[in-house]
RNA sequence: GGAGGGGUCGCAUAGCCCGGUCUAGUGCGCCCGCCUGCUAAGUGGGUCUAGGGGGUUAUACCUCUAGCGCGGGUUCAAAUCCCGCCCCCUCCGCCA
């Protein structure tokens, strides 16, 4: 949410940075319209409130009944005028707060300006792709034939969009899972369990609501939504909160599930895991003083990226220009890493500084020192990683000429087991194993523990 | 799901039966000061949030409005009366 005050006093800070965002700078005039008409009724409101007041503090102190009748009969002339100014109040106020609400956030200064995706910037890359003496195939391909994924199932248990993991699989994923949150736990994060769904206000105060109501499954017989990124429940924690300032900046971590209906893709990237509507994340947050957000970003970042260096990615982080800037988001980075059987570069994680935006949407203030002023705390996130996209990664930069899938080096110990071994080490391991197993026809069923 | 109890300004509580004297009292904590030669006691004051208006370079400050779990209703007037809902506690029932 951004701050009602600042658009009043500067609405060309607004203008500038709805068109830096490409879009149509004609809501600030309608906010400013709407908040006059408001705040004109809201002084004429408590004048004849206090009126009142006033009126029914002396009815009180009357012995005489006459006289009580009399003021009574006068009072309510005035609550009929209360009663439409609030009328009119209950008119404009709702619609101010959908406005104000409609309206993104402000990009930082140097987010770069730009119309759309391609006008992102790349400010780092890392690695090359690795050679391949063979044609890489696509996870699509490979997760089937290694018995490990199996996207026909998922389609038969929920739909287009779903899909099941087993076997070795589904333990290496497990296994990334683990090391991802107790990566971060040593990067000095606190690792969270979270409800998975959440209330409506919850909702809104992360910024999903009402924006991307159709993005969103929900509960219709309770208030409840269900997340699309463990971002919702993390800002949500501290909602309402005055948080003491010595205890900031906090570093979360926490893994959910996500879901998310993806409207806006239909018919893009059907194939495979990329995409789908139910996936799994570890995330990072940060509860910060204003002053440490900019910082702040850049060690979210460094964190983001430890995560893919340490997994062996070939990556580089693009920072978001203005019309491709998220909603809530002041500044973001994208980590994306190479994928050799897709053929492109997969986003990975996400990483974005909010500044006050969500902190004003969801209530959550700190204070300098005990009776000091209370101010908005900035919030921060950032994907620490998603985790369909980085067994894409896995999967097909990893794989070897045989079919089989080399674990990476860091996830080797977590995803050991006796067969999925001979399918997911090293390469020269990978190649006695495969051997064997094709030698018992398995190499296409090999997912049995 | 059933019965009962409860939700009040950081914490603990009073106020509710019987509407106005509630500008929500008191204790604790906290802040500022005084006193006492020393982390104790005493003593005076202050101490919620949001919004509007005034005021200021900016604070401070002044003033009004709203808020006693949430939402409605009755009334000139609601913490107080009525209706609906939510949450917590105790007990019972049912079920992983």
């Amino acid at each position: 949410m951004i701050d009602l005050q600042l658009l009043r006093q500067q609405p060309e800070i607004f203008r500038e940075a709805l068109r830096k965002r490409g879009e149509d700078i004609a809501l600030v005039d309608e906010i400013l319209a709407a908040d006059e008409a408001r705040r004109k009724i809201l002084a004429e409101l408590e004048a004849l409130r206090n009126q009142r007041n006033t009126a029914s503090k002396e009815i009180g102190k009357m012995k005489e009944d006459a006289a009580r009748e009399d003021a009574k009969a006068r009072a309510r002339v005035v609550n009929e005028k209360i009663d439409a100014r609030e009328k009119e109040i209950a008119e404009v106020e709702p619609r101010l707060r959908a406005l104000v609400a409609e309206h993104p956030n402000i990009p930082a200064p140097d987010v770069p300006i730009g119309k759309d995706e391609t006008e992102n910037v790349i400010i780092k890359s890392f690695g090359k792709p690795r050679d391949f003496d063979f044609e890489p195939r696509a996870h699509w391909d490979l997760g089937p034939a290694l018995g490990i994924l199996d996207f026909e199932r998922g389609i038969k248990l929920a739909g287009s969009r779903f899909f099941v993991m087993s076997g070795a699989g589904a333990k290496l994923q497990r296994a990334l899972l683990q090391w991802l949150l107790d990566f971060h736990i040593a990067q000095g994060y606190r690792e969270f369990q979270l409800p998975y769904l959440v209330k409506e206000d919850i909702m809104f105060g992360a910024g999903q609501l009402p924006k991307f109501r159709d993005n969103l499954y929900r509960d219709y017989e309770r208030d409840a939504w269900f997340v699309p990124t463990a971002e919702v429940p993390l800002t949500g924690l501290h909602a309402g909160e005055i948080l003491n300032a010595k205890n900031l900046p906090l570093n979360y971590t926490a893994y959910t599930p996500c879901w998310r209906k993806e409207p806006m893709s239909a018919g893009k990237d059907v194939r495979g895991i990329k995409r789908v509507y139910q996936f799994d994340k570890v995330e990072m947050y940060k509860y910060c003083l204003p002053a440490e957000s900019a910082k702040e970003l850049e060690n979210l970042l460094n964190d983001a990226i430890a995560t893919v260096a340490a997994l062996g990615f070939t990556y580089r982080v693009k920072i978001l220009c203005t019309g491709d800037l998220g909603f809530s988001a002041h500044k973001t980075y994208d980590i994306e890493v190479w994928s050799p059987g897709v053929n492109e570069w997969l986003e990975v994680s996400s990483c974005s500084n909010v500044g006050d935006f969500q902190a004003r949407r969801s209530n959550i203030r700190f204070r300098r020192e005990a009776g000091a002023k209370t101010e908005f705390v900035h919030t921060l996130n950032g994907s620490g990683l998603g985790v369909p996209r980085t067994m894409i990664a896995i999967l097909e930069n990893n794989q070897q000429k045989d079919g089989s899938v080399a674990v990476p080096e860091v996830l080797r110990e977590r995803a050991m087991n006796r067969v999925a071994l001979c399918l997911f080490r090293t390469a020269s391991r990978a190649k006695r194993c495969a051997s064997k197993l094709s030698r018992r026809k398995k190499i296409s069923r090999a997912d049995e523990l």
